[in-house]
DNA sequence: ACCTTATAGAAAATCATTTTCTACAACGGA
DNA sequence: TCCGTTGTAGAAAATGATTTTCTATAAGGT
């Protein structure tokens, strides 16, 4: 995933990746990190050139529309991290908002990650889609 | 978890459980959906009493502090969710904000909870905690 | 009962995010 | 390359969710 591949995708929704938006993009993509949006508007601003704090909110929302960010919630706040892999306990119903507990948790995979990349305090393994009485009640 | 065992987890970090916030606990534990604030709101004035909107913020902040709540950031709104059972592909350290990925995904699980709950359309298994980095640099 | 501490609720304040607006730049076609 | 069309940059204003402030009140411990 490089620059040009980005910027095709970001042409088929009608997204132009400016100067400016290719400026917080690169900072955004090598950071390897999340950020809120105010955090990258500085870290663009200190490393590459001034832009708009505006432009690095649209670049965001072009971002994650087009499934190359990911917005984390994390005491609150919501960080973006750059995310060319898209993919991705609880199921969620995104039409009734019903919310189910499923206890089944892959720790073996915890304990992987805790192992190859560092100390794994917690996870979030969480399943988004529609209920079986939504599914029911249209269609 | 029953009322009790919830007075009581809110009673360890100083929180009471006043009338009002129980009508808002009994809204929010039945429904067994995830509410903005302001949907919890209007969801306890229309079936239980009337209480004030900072009450709802304030319940939903002290639940989510003794691990009571979750909240979830579904299309840029935050949801919470009465969520008792504690627990919850990326790997973001929370020291340094660095986010790594981590390819591997349980699949499986995923069929099963499409088969059991309902039709997932996609979900999230995410890491939480300390990258080696951060580990090193500090203790 | 009395004292200490936390809460309810309304109202005001805050501040992240969105919208608006104008000049300008990117794209596609001629 | 030139031109018309469409999306964008950026500042400034608006919005609106969330937080803070403040006073009376209620909860909990002694
Ligand atoms: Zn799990
Ligand atoms: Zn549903
Ligand atoms: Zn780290
Ligand atoms: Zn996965």
């Amino acid at each position: 995933m490089d620059l040009k591949d980005i910027q095709q995708l970001l042409h088929e929704h009608k997204f132009r990746l400016t100067k400016e938006r290719e400026a917080v993009l690169m900072a955004f993509v090598d950071a390897r990190r999340m950020f809120t949006p105010a955090q990258l508007h500085d870290y663009v601003k200190e490393r590459y050139e001034r832009v708009g704090l505006t432009t690095v909110y649209r670049l965001l929302e072009a971002l994650t529309k087009v499934g190359l960010a990911t917005p984390f919630l994390i005491d609150g706040e919501i960080y973006y991290t750059f995310c060319p892999n898209q993919h991705h306990h609880h199921f969620v119903c995104l039409q009734c908002h019903q919310v189910k507990e499923l206890f089944q948790c892959n720790a073996q995979q915890a304990m992987d990650v805790d192992q190859k990349i560092g100390t794994v305090a917690y996870h979030k393994l969480d399943f988004f889609g529609r209920c079986r009485s939504c599914e029911e009640e249209k269609h």
